[in-house]
DNA sequence: TTACATGCAAACTGTTTGCAAATAT
DNA sequence: ATATTTGCAAACAGTTTGCATGTAA
């Protein structure tokens, strides 16, 4: 019960333990407990596609409890901070995305996996003129893959 | 209000008085009173983005009534066998869309609404290597509008 | 006549919200 | 001390489903 202990320190409080405490404070965020723990979550191994209950299911079971209604409010949260990015390719469940960089998407339509594509979308804007009173903020790019089938060579 | 008077005809049947028959036909389904009006509301104005239940009151404005339950059983069918094709863009609310080519989409941020820009998704496909076994499909994407704002200039 | 489609209501999934208790500053 | 955040459960939106009734073939 103790791989995540924190909130009581004796001494000097060390400085380096708590690395998204900064992050969050650079948004004007409050350094609660689940607010640290998620991040930790979402950004201590490489870019991450989570949804509210991957993500809620995989603190409690580290034993950083956050309530799903709480993860809900976090990821929408650093979403709209612009911590984490929010993408709609299923239709159902919304996806937060911590490369928030302009990059695309493969959707793996046998798995429902996403994966980052280093395309950045708004090279597409040029193809495009928006209508008029109008500017493109973002270009969602998403490659559908269906597994190639044998007999179709 | 008469618009759409449908049911009961008196002599030998105009041949041309539902040409979404042959369509639902050509599809292998069944010509019933809802899906003809349906596809009716959907074909008969040029491209359409509808959600299921915007169609549905639709309909029942036109006195052509369908319940939600069942429009949304023929929108369902109608992009399973690829008469219209479900977008997932504002992740809450699917949108199908009337036009199956390939193409790309505006989507309104103040508005929510959709509009098609005749730009092949499929010709992005060159800059992406698709992962071993897999094949690229379809591609989507949406360019997010922004109203510019007068200051921004 | 018979298999299939419809309508209704109830179930279901994903997400948001109201409010009391907990907590960060 | 006080404003903010959390957790829970209830509300909510969108969609699907079970089953009796209706209907196209």
């Amino acid at each position: 019960m103790a791989e995540f202990s924190q909130g009581s320190f004796t001494a000097g409080a060390p400085p380096s333990k708590y690395p998204h405490r900064s992050l969050l404070e650079r948004y004007g965020l409050r350094a609660t407990r689940q607010r640290l723990g998620l991040a930790r979550l979402l950004f201590s191994k490489g870019n991450r596609h989570v949804t509210a209950d991957t993500l809620a299911s995989e603190a409690n079971a580290l034993k950083m409890p956050a309530s799903l209604a709480t993860v809900y409010n976090v990821l929408n949260l650093f979403a709209q901070v612009g911590i984490v990015r929010g993408l709609a390719i299923e239709g159902t469940k919304t996806v937060f995305d911590t490369n928030t960089s302009d990059h695309s998407h493969f959707f793996f339509e046998d798995t429902g996996e996403i994966a980052d594509i280093p395309l950045a979308g708004m090279k597409f804007a040029d193809d495009v003129m928006p209508p008029e009173g109008y500017e493109i903020v973002k270009v969602d790019v998403v490659f559908r893959l269906r597994r190639k089938t044998s007999t179709n060579v």
